[in-house]
DNA sequence: AGCACGCCGACT
DNA sequence: GTCGGCGTGCTC
């Protein structure tokens, strides 16, 4: 049975009284509008969806109030012009989740809470359909290799239907019936071909049906996120817990309310085990109940989505399990979307932006590898996802696991004044394995003794990854710069490329033959000779992960080697074909970028190789050292999980700094606690909190200028009294893409204060007039 | 943010 | 005489 799916007043009146709503809309101004509501439409509750006529025109807002009454002049009063009624409202705990972070991060509600939902949400016109069942093509890999050029050249229209499957992988039959009159009759006959695959889906992902060849797709579908078996009799392969899981598991499933938990174990120790324990023992016990996982990065969910369909296969139902992330086709973020919403789905898997989904009945979130950086949304509303994750379960009385073998110094620091339960797991959880000893290759010396190195690549480092090589083993080759070389330059003149739009050194590409620049994307060929002085003798300085696999391949002969980084997994999916063949054991030395530190099990590398740390060690950013800490602990990690000793050799000039002692003893309580320690005494967080003014302008002076007066503006708020800040200065990249960027720095030790400093500080700036761009970041990452 | 209105330079 | 530059002002 279902209701009206949108509702537009016809006028004819139902309800006596008049009736106001208060809706927030996706713009920059923090305040709600008023809409009268229609009398005769469902009753209005906040929550809703709602079509309003804004300006000039129609915006999609979200019912925060409802009231008797409005204070905004009759003649200004416009009404709401269709309800989105088929959605059960959102819950007043999600309207209070996107309300703090709305007030944290300093932004309006409807600019944080209506890009939290899926686009289709958004779009009125979808609303109809939005429960209504859903009639999919999905392309088949055969169907990818044959349509394009199956089809006739001259039918234009169904090459352009083909081209959007194409593109998305998937679309419902509305949409294709939108792109081509005859879609239908012309998908049919593709399905017959063997080309697409049909399902169709009910409202919330449920109910899949599929027609003809279908039980064969369901059962491909199964078994598609990974080689897990499927089925009840995978619950015989549980692992052995150790102790320090089994306290870990215990611990969290006996707890009752707000519980946040720090689940500090070195990699390889088996912390996925311990989520998994934990969330089948929530997700048993209370049927209703809904989890929330998070992963730092896209990369991570196959892996894990893999792992818990395996789990729960005998206990969930197969839709139960649904991912969040920016890789999911709208069609099916907005499916997965209203299964956790409904309740339907009971474990999500998401990157950050699935810590803002509606799930009325969360019991229990996760937060894996909870240090990573990329939890910190870097545009538009600047939230910390693990943050948020932590206050979701305060706001719900429920546990939450922060997991990482190198908590960020903010959790580490929560937890050392026991506001953090800190739960431990010392040892690798595979029998025999242990961790990997550590070596460090003094660079210098190297040189001074004139021992031989090729291309960066040092005589011992060298020498082990061969070793490897004759055993069958594989060597990772950690290298946090991509391209071929960083900078290049002219020996006689001086020159060196620089990005004409941005205060920036071109990289060199060496496959695409092109200079390119990593913050605007600005290409061009490479110059034969120097563009100031002519000189043909212009070489490439310093290395990046392509100059290393190409000197890999003779450093090492006879060696496989792959390069996994930005650049070689552009195209969408191919990372997890990288992956893949490392797993299969195709490759025999890996280098890349941090994309290979993360998270991946690989069975058979027992060598890691890292390159070029040092750089980091004298950054300006008092974040750098923790950084790249966590990193090389990460990469570290990589090296003999199966139970091969592992090595891990770092080629550095400073062999003697305490972050590389740290890292060799596999000590990351220590190094927390000498930086917590040194926070402290120079007043950094998490011992004060932080916010910056970044302003950009068409030249600095004037985002400078803008600067010292939005200073001059903040003088005069009282709570800022208690607050410092700092010059304006230009940003280490002053220029991106011809803008130039500069930040003012203020800070607390009252979160308090600096929130309140930061509320009244906004109209000011606000009444700053200029052509100047400028935002506030709350608890800023880079400084 | 959009999307208007509004008031000054180079074009048919 | 207009087309169009982007300054500034508003959106219930």
């Amino acid at each position: 049975m279902r209701l009206c799916t949108v509702f537009v007043p016809s006028g004819s009146g139902r309800r006596m009284t008049p009736c106001f709503v208060r809706v927030a809309l996706d713009h920059p101004l923090p305040a709600l509008y008023d809409y009268r509501y229609p009398p005769d439409a469902p009753a209005p509750q906040p929550g809703m969806l709602v079509r309003v006529p804004f300006g000039r025109r129609d915006a999609v807002g979200l019912i925060c109030e409802v009231s008797a009454h409005s204070d905004v002049p009759a003649n200004k009063l416009r009404d709401v012009s269709a309800v989105c009624a088929d959605l059960p409202p959102l819950s007043p705990q999600w309207l209070a989740l996107v309300g703090f972070a709305a007030d944290y991060y300093q932004r309006g509600l409807g600019e944080v809470a209506l890009p939290a939902l899926p686009q289709a949400l958004r779009d009125p016109a979808r609303w109809p359909r939005l429960l209504a069942p859903e009639e999919r093509y999905r392309l088949l890999p055969a169907g990818r290799d044959a349509l394009p050029d199956a089809l006739p050249a001259r039918a234009q229209a169904l090459r352009r239907l083909a081209q959007a499957l194409a593109d998305a992988g998937e679309f419902d039959l509305a949409d294709a019936r939108a792109l081509h009159p005859k879609a239908a009759v012309t998908l049919e006959s593709w399905r017959e071909a063997g080309w697409v695959e049909y399902e169709c889906v009910a409202f919330g992902g449920a109910g899949r049906s599929l027609s003809g060849d279908g039980e064969e797709s369901r059962a491909d579908r199964a078994r598609s996120p990974g080689d897990a078996v499927a089925g009840a009799d995978a619950a015989v392969f549980l692992p052995v817990l150790s102790d320090e899981q089994a306290v870990a598991v215990e611990t969290i499933l006996e707890t009752r309310g707000f519980a946040p938990f720090l689940l500090h174990g070195v990699t390889g120790s088996g912390k996925t085990e311990v989520y998994l324990r934990a969330l089948s023992g929530l997700l048993e016990r209370e049927p209703d109940a809904q989890a929330l996982v998070l992963v730092p990065e896209i990369n991570l969910t196959p892996q894990f989505e893999a792992a818990f369909r395996t789990r729960f296969a005998g206990v969930l139902p197969d839709d139960a399990i649904v991912t969040l992330h920016s890789g999911l086709a709208e069609g099916e973020r907005a499916r997965h979307w209203l299964a956790a919403h409904t309740g339907r789905a009971r474990l999500v898997l998401g990157t950050r932006l699935a810590v803002l989904a509606s799930l009325p009945r969360l019991a229990m979130l996760v937060v894996d590898e909870e240090h990573d950086p990329a939890y910190k949304q870097q545009e538009g509303l600047r939230y910390s996802a693990r943050d948020l994750a932590v206050w979701r379960a305060k706001q719900l009385g429920v546990p939450v696991v922060l997991g990482s073998a190198t908590p960020s110094l903010e959790s580490w620091w929560q937890a050392e004044q026991g506001r953090y339960t800190r739960l431990t797991l010392s040892r690798r959880a595979i029998a025999d394995a242990v961790l990997p000893a550590v070596k460090l290759i003094d660079l210098e010396e190297e040189r001074r003794r004139g021992r031989a190195s090729f291309e960066g690549l040092s005589g011992p480092l060298v020498a082990a990854m061969k070793a490897r090589l004759e055993r069958g083993e594989q060597s990772l080759v950690f290298l946090n710069r991509r391209g071929y070389a960083p900078v290049l330059s002219c020996d006689a003149c001086g020159w060196v490329a620089g990005c004409p739009r941005c205060s920036a050194y071109v990289v060199l590409h060496k496959p695409e033959r092109a200079l390119r620049c990593h913050h605007c994307g600005w290409e061009s060929r490479i110059p034969h000779s120097c563009p100031d002085c002519g000189n043909v003798d212009i070489a490439p300085m310093g290395r990046g992960t392509q100059r290393i696999e190409e000197a890999l391949a003779s450093a090492v002969p006879g060696a496989r080697v792959l390069r996994i980084d930005a650049d070689s997994t552009r195209r969408k999916g191919s990372a997890q074909a990288l992956f893949s063949d490392v797993h299969a054991g195709d490759v025999d030395i890996l280098v890349g970028t941090q994309m290979i530190a993360k998270g991946h099990d690989f069975q058979r590398v027992s060598l890691v190789g890292v390159l070029n740390a040092d750089n980091a060690l004298f950054s300006h950013d008092f974040r750098a050292s923790e950084r790249l800490f966590a990193q090389l602990m990460q990469v570290s990690g990589r090296a003999g999980r199966a139970g091969l000793p592992g090595e891990v050799i770092v080629q550095t000039r400073y062999p003697r700094h305490a972050i590389y002692h740290a890292l060799a003893r596999h000590d990351y309580v220590g190094f927390a606690n000498s930086q917590i320690a040194e926070r402290r005494d120079a007043h950094l967080p998490p011992f004060v909190y932080q916010a910056l003014l970044r302003a950009e302008g068409r030249t600095l002076e004037a985002a400078l200028a803008f600067l010292a007066e939005a200073a001059q503006a903040l003088a005069t708020i009282p709570a800022a009294q208690r607050v410092t800040a700092y010059d304006a200065v230009p940003l280490t990249i002053v220029k991106v893409m011809n803008v130039h960027r500069a930040q003012l720095l203020v800070e607390s030790q009252s979160r308090g204060a600096l929130q309140a400093t930061l509320r009244a500080w906004q109209p000011a700036l606000r009444a700053l007039r200029g052509v100047l761009r400028w935002n506030l970041e709350v608890d800023p990452l880079d400084i």
